[in-house]
DNA sequence: TCTGGGGTCCTAGGACCC
DNA sequence: TCTGGGGTCCTAGGACCC
């Protein structure tokens, strides 16, 4: 049996932990820039604000109804999201962090009739110790217990944790689940199922699996087992080291300087070295895009970007950014008003494994030690955004707007609190 | 006026190898 | 008229996730 569990409303749920007065109030955090609503509190919800739905559509609704209104907080979130997992690893036997606010448990070997007492105290425990509410889904795969898990927010009398294993508690359950709340159907097959007459996760798994397999390919034909309750799903305790690192930003207002640009593009490449610095990895190539304001229909529209290789696998910020200079350098055009950029690196080695060049011209060694000693003093100033020792060419100022921002509570002393009551 | 950011996997087709 | 067989690697595009 695998067990899913998911945090309620995450970033919101994080923001009450230390504003306990908003419990029972409409919150809602935003996307980076202020820009759409990624996280809602269930009266949020209930107000009609839907996922992604940007700010200025339902501004009305914040001054009418006194929404809270947050600006994203990774730091916040990300430190919550440790402790939440750090908990339930003292609770179950093996974890899968899955995302920010998710983790599959693994529960193989533990007796049926002691599961659903187990999913109540993960639950209960995680409150207690983070503050965090969190749904505990329990079934015989990865897939089935995600929809149990999305039936403890649907149903409160379940009290955080549902247990789903018997053949005809599960068909009662998808004969009401529809096919696109499923965990690997997206909109588009969403679209296509429903053009079919398939609107149920049980219309879908009744299906015969060459239809599906025609369809979907392989990653829906683990989809359909994984409803049937055959496991096709792995679970992943230890997290692979990323094959792509991005950094990229809208801006708050529109650039039209190279120099400007410039001095975004050098942070972005900084924050991705860290990055990848982080995950002991070395990378072969980068790449920037920039790119103009894509909801204007005013002004010329364009997305440029340009790709460098690295002969030897890299992870210094001054190589990475000397290359990032150059893309913008041979890429840039004058005259447009830019929106968004990104760097992005692949290409990705582990660091202890880099192929040599014969023909390298770079002190390696003295990078790294520089770059060793440059991620030790930025770490305790803790903010990417502002690090202590930065190259010059990095961009001083943020060009993102966060008006609503909370401190950053458990990570940063400077950060600290007046007193919130 | 205002519209997020960061990832993964799979597949088909082309280039290339012997 | 008839024109082999068996591979690998890379890339772009499409789908998905949170």
């Amino acid at each position: 049996m695998y067990g899913l569990a998911d945090c309620n409303n995450f970033f919101v749920s994080c923001e009450r932990v230390f504003r306990p007065s908003l419990e029972g109030r409409p919150v809602v955090v935003l996307s980076n820039n202020d820009g759409c609503a990624v996280a809602r509190s269930n009266e949020a919800k209930a107000l009609g604000i839907t996922m992604g739905q940007p700010l200025f559509q339902f501004r009305e609704l914040v001054q009418r109804h006194r929404i809270e209104v947050f600006s994203s907080n990774y730091r916040l979130y990300s430190d919550m999201s440790h402790r939440v997992h750090s908990t339930l690893r003292g609770l179950v036997p093996a974890v899968e962090v899955y995302s920010i606010d998710e983790a599959f448990l693994d529960l193989r070997g533990i007796p049926l009739e002691e599961l659903t007492e187990l999913g109540h105290r993960i639950s209960r425990i995680c409150r207690r110790d983070t503050g965090i509410p969190v749904s505990v889904g329990i079934a015989p795969t990865k897939t089935l217990a995600k929809v149990a898990s999305k039936l403890c927010k649907q149903y409160p009398r379940l009290n955080g944790a549902c247990l789903m294993y018997r053949a005809e508690d599960i068909e009662k359950v998808l004969r009401r689940f529809p096919i696109g709340d499923v965990w690997g159907i997206g909109r588009r097959y969403v679209k296509r199922w429903t053009a079919a007459g398939i609107r149920t996760a049980w219309d879908f798994v009744s299906l015969p699996e060459e239809i599906v397999s025609v369809q979907m390919g392989i990653t829906g034909v683990r989809t359909w087992r994984e409803l049937r309750g055959e496991p096709s799903i792995d679970f992943e305790q230890q997290r692979s080291p990323k094959q792509q690192i991005c950094v990229s930003r809208s801006f708050s207002e529109e650039i039209t300087s190279i120099e400007q640009l410039h001095g975004q593009l050098a942070s972005f490449a900084a924050q991705c070295a860290v990055k990848l610095r982080t995950q002991r990895s070395a990378c072969h190539e980068a790449i920037i895009f920039i790119s103009t304001n894509r909801y204007r229909g005013d002004s010329e529209q364009a997305y440029l970007n340009r790709m460098t290789i690295f002969p030897v696998a890299t992870d210094s910020t001054l190589e990475i950014e000397s290359g990032v200079r150059a893309m913008l350098n041979d890429c840039f055009r004058e005259g447009l008003s830019y929106k968004r950029a990104g760097v992005i690196l692949s290409g990705i080695v582990p660091r202890d494994r880099v192929q040599g060049h014969l023909f390298d011209s770079l002190d390696r060694e003295k990078h790294a030690r520089l770059m060793s000693a440059v991620d030790a003093v930025n770490a305790v100033a803790a903010d990417p955004w502002s690090p202590t020792v930065r190259i010059a060419s990095q961009a001083e100022k943020v060009l993102n707007h966060s008006d609503h921002r909370s401190p950053a509570y458990t990570t940063d002393w400077n950060d600290l609190p007046v007193v919130h009551i």
